[in-house]
DNA sequence: CTTGACCCTCACGTTGCGTGAGGCTGGAGG
DNA sequence: CCTCCAGCCTCACGCAACGTGAGGGTCAAG
């Protein structure tokens, strides 16, 4: 019994520009709606689109009329969904009124939990990565003394790094080193001391550079590397093989096994390149 | 120097299904690669469409084979990808030399680290949402006793969780009282103090039903209860008043601030709503 | 020659909107 | 009455990293 209105005119006048009040409008505009909430006009659209939220009302104009109920139930949305449930969750909540509120919840407290623990374990494994490109070897210096014997000096791969740091090898020598323990930097040590002392017993046995034993030592020594460090081609072993010898260190390291081992060492992997149709001399890194 | 090698003969013979054996092949199909890598081939199919992880070669047929060197590129991808990284940045960091690594991976720790906080603030919503569902109430037996008066019996929740948990205005209740603390609590209790007063002032001052004076005090229970709990229409209302005289424990609040305050409460409650066309003998909840 | 595992290239679907493009609507000021 | 401009509308593509078929070649074995 209300004869002023006339409910065939569905035109509903929205006072729009005039304030920001909405107290008297019958309905709130996408953009009031928005400021309300704090959630974004594209937003409703979708929610519109996916039938989450339809507002009950629509201008003749086509503007969506968001009425107090419709509030009601875009204020659960938010809710729900600032706790992360997906909308088809927030949906089936929201519609179904034999849902199980709390079992979804709990269910999606535990997706949580677990999305916690991946980013967890993420978070180390960027930690591990972090240290291996920083300081190169992921080991305390007293297992880097007992796993490289006496002579290894803790600062060499600090030294590497600020040599070599920006190259693509010492990257994918990083990212190796990450996934290294003590045990696996144990077999490699235990390689090269291997490979060591065969070449050292090579040029005992009077060896000499080009001959097949020379070259399967060079050959050996690229498979060594190769597995321990970086891919290692032909060229960038001939440079290495001039570097044992220039170094001072490294040619202290390879003579203190035998006198002249360096040079030698040098020698057979010049031949073995020129066996593969490398001239040595005029051999890159890269 | 290699006469029996014809380069231009550029179909590559793959031995496929003769055995899982990959060691004479000049490359690997998407299949093994996927089988070595532990990637589906969708994936190498998607990093070849992106350019992040071309094969080197492609049968005569079109079938992909990675080479050594593709397989050296493909899992230094995965290494990258299995700690978070976009493709975006992982691209950029094994095509681009100058690309600072370590700085990458340190920012992405700390959008790991901030992840890792949402989700935990997430999952703390997550805890109150389910114990505002389950318990009713976010606050302790001391807490409630202090705010609610000595004549709250704690296990009230849990009775009206019982009766009512499976209703959408449980349901509203519980997202609501997910947000409160103990302030909100007892602005709440104060609320309803007042209007129990004003209800039995007005009882006291002969206001009759259907009354100005207790229309006015209608509306404004309604008004309380909607923001305390859930809204609630006029017809609930009327039900609600009928149970307030009913049920022993709800008659024994309102006759213990007056006596007949409960009846006399239901019938002003009634008489409003007949004020607004409502016939209350045949109200219904909903 | 057939079979069946494996490969290819489209091309759409996923999640929850962001971001224009192009075009009405309506209150306010001239 | 006209214009201005904020605010509204409906498409429709884009994103991140593939999943999932559809439809159709390829290859080695029986």
């Amino acid at each position: 019994m209300k004869p002023s209105e006339s409910p065939h005119r569905a035109s509903v006048a929205v006072t729009m520009r005039s304030m920001p009040d909405d107290t008297d409008a019958d309905g709130l505009t996408v953009g009031q709606v928005s400021a309300r909430l704090g959630v974004t006009v594209r937003a409703l659209h979708h929610w519109d689109e996916i039938g989450l939220a339809r507002p009950s009302l629509r201008t003749a104009a086509g503007y969506r009329l968001y009425t107090a109920g419709d509030l009601e139930r875009l204020h659960r949305i938010v809710v729900y969904r600032e706790i992360g449930l997906g909308l088809d969750r927030v949906q089936a909540i929201l519609d179904d009124s034999t849902a199980d509120v709390p079992g979804a919840l709990r269910a999606q407290r535990a997706q949580v939990a677990e999305r916690i623990d991946r980013l967890r374990q993420l978070s180390a494994g960027l930690d591990r990565m972090i240290d291996a490109h920083e300081r190169g070897l992921l080991l305390t210096v007293e297992q880097q003394a007992a796993i490289f014997g006496p002579q290894w000096n803790p600062d060499w791969p600090a030294q590497a790094r600020q040599r070599y740091g920006d190259t693509t090898q010492w990257q994918q020598y990083a990212e190796r080193s990450a996934a290294r323990g003590p045990e696996e930097w144990q077999a490699i040590a235990d390689a090269i001391a291997d490979l060591d002392r065969a070449l050292g017993d090579a040029m005992d046995a009077g060896v000499t550079p080009g001959s097949p034993e020379a070259n399967q030592l060079v050959e050996r020594h690229r498979e060594v590397f190769t597995s321990s460090y970086f891919p290692l081609t032909r060229q960038m072993q001939v440079c290495l093989g001039r570097m044992f010898e220039a170094d001072p260190a490294f040619a202290a390291h390879y003579d203190g096994i035998r006198a002249g081992l360096a040079t030698w060492f040098r020698r057979i992997i010049d031949a073995g390149a020129r066996a593969h149709g490398i001239d040595p001399d005029t051999a890159t890194w890269q």
